[in-house]
DNA sequence: TCTGGGGTCCTAGGACCC
DNA sequence: TCTGGGGTCCTAGGACCC
């Protein structure tokens, strides 16, 4: 399907064109994509190998039909659609298809923004011919990905217009914003929050004062948002008039990470300490692969905790660089200790960040680290070798049989350290 | 037995240094 | 004789994205 919002004097206006091409249901079209026997039928994906407390993590057009959304409890997409058929998701299979999509995107533009794992924005010279650069993507993704993969393009002036096209027609759209006159008229025909930067805080602010479309919103004035929002009020000016100038960051200038974190439900609320200090063990022992794999090392360690009612605490301190998981783990439990009220808890997370590079000065090369970073050495080899936690420290053990389940390969491959 | 998990960016205030 | 100005780092907290 294609549409072209037009004022009708395109040609006089346009300075840039901007790409916005974003898979449908990605996650859930890759896997039918690689299971045929999955296609045509209701599918979600889940995060983990579990389905309670959990969330869809992507949804099959089939299951879109039920009303299934991304990011909606399990038990509440059951209840639409019983025989939605649950799928582990496999991130790196994700990934690799990431990489087909890049590589075909780079044909056509430098200029490329890598927004997501399903998602850029490219930008291509203003006398380009869009329209069959768009059909020409669709068409190569097809061939070269999988005939069951589409994506959305959306083409404007602008990133935020260009999004907003994208996610006007799905699957397989292709929509046209061409100047402002035509954003106006598109953008007074959706929600606030369809717009990418209002979520729902934001929204119900604006609800709060009177604002309940982008009608409303032109008509307050400047000096008004800013007094709320701060410089946050000029974007959200802006963007009611479908004005952006953000460029567009190419992927080759944003592959620095700036923080790395896990987070885990637990199957039940705890306030069983030792249960808490494992699963956080294990979260930092990740963590610190994580690190060492990318080469880097932190020194911001936060984490936070979620208790039964949702609510929860946080915190971060700073220790000395590090990429060590049992120090990480040390400074996360020593926050816990000081952030947890003893209500049971639901969900811990941590997360390192600060991060740099890791080079020679920053390792600590003294006698009795060298040992340990051996240590770690040694370790993260097994590891990669035979699957994670194959090798772990001793504390762990007790939740060792989560790990044989996910991986029965290893039942009988286990050491502890 | 209601609501996952991985990230990013921004603001504001305080400590500390030169 | 009163108390500048620039800069960095740290923490808390709020918002957003997929």
């Amino acid at each position: 399907l294609i549409f072209v919002f037009s004022s009708g004097y395109y040609h006089f206006k346009v300075q840039r064109l901007i790409l916005h091409v974003d898979f449908n249901s990605f996650f859930a079209t890759v896997e039918q994509q690689a299971n045929p026997r999955l296609r045509g039928k209701p599918i979600g994906v889940t995060g983990g190998d579990r389905m309670e407390r959990t969330v869809v993590g992507a949804a099959s057009v089939e299951a879109k039909k039920f009303g299934v959304k991304t990011g909606m409890p399990m038990w509440e997409a059951l209840k639409l659609c019983p025989d939605l058929i649950l799928v582990k998701g496999d991130s790196d299979k994700y990934l690799s298809v990431t990489k087909k999509f890049l590589s075909i995107i780079k044909d056509y533009s430098p200029n490329v923004e890598v927004f997501s794992i399903d998602e850029v924005f490219l930008e291509i010279s203003a006398r380009s011919p869009a329209m069959s650069i768009a059909l020409d993507i669709k068409r190569r993704i097809k061939e070269e990905v999988g005939e069951y993969i589409t994506c959305s393009i959306g083409i404007s002036y602008n990133k935020v217009m260009a999004k907003l096209a994208g996610s006007l027609y799905k699957p397989d759209g292709l929509v046209v914003i061409e100047d402002e006159e035509a954003a106006q008229f598109v953008l007074d025909r959706v929600e606030l929050n369809e717009i990418c930067g209002i979520g729902f805080r934001i929204k119900k602010r604006l609800n709060n004062m009177g604002v309940f479309n982008f009608k409303d919103l032109r008509k307050v004035p400047l000096e008004a948002l800013l007094a709320s929002y701060k410089s946050y009020g000029q974007t959200l000016y802006n963007m009611s008039r479908g004005i952006d100038h953000s460029l567009i960051t190419p992927f080759f200038e944003k592959e620095e990470v700036k923080s790395v974190g896990h987070r885990h439900t637990l199957f039940h609320d705890t306030s069983d300490l030792l249960e808490i200090k494992q699963v956080l063990l294990k979260l930092t022992e990740l963590i610190a692969r994580k690190l060492r794999a990318k080469k880097l090392v932190g020194k911001t360690v936060s984490c936070w905790y979620r208790s039964s009612n949702f609510l929860g605490e946080g915190m971060q301190i700073t220790i000395p660089i590090t990429q060590d998981g049992l120090e990480i783990f040390k400074a996360g439990w020593k926050i816990f200790n000081q952030i947890w009220n003893q209500d049971k808890i639901r969900m811990v997370g941590v997360s390192i960040s600060n991060l740099r590079p890791q080079n020679p000065q920053n390792l600590t090369f003294l006698e009795e680290n060298l040992r340990q970073e051996k240590i770690i050495k040694s370790i993260d080899k097994i590891n990669d070798k035979f699957g994670e936690f194959t090798l772990q420290r001793g504390i762990l053990l007790g939740t060792a049989k989560v790990y044989r389940k996910a991986n029965p390969f290893l039942a009988d491959r286990r050491f502890t350290l």
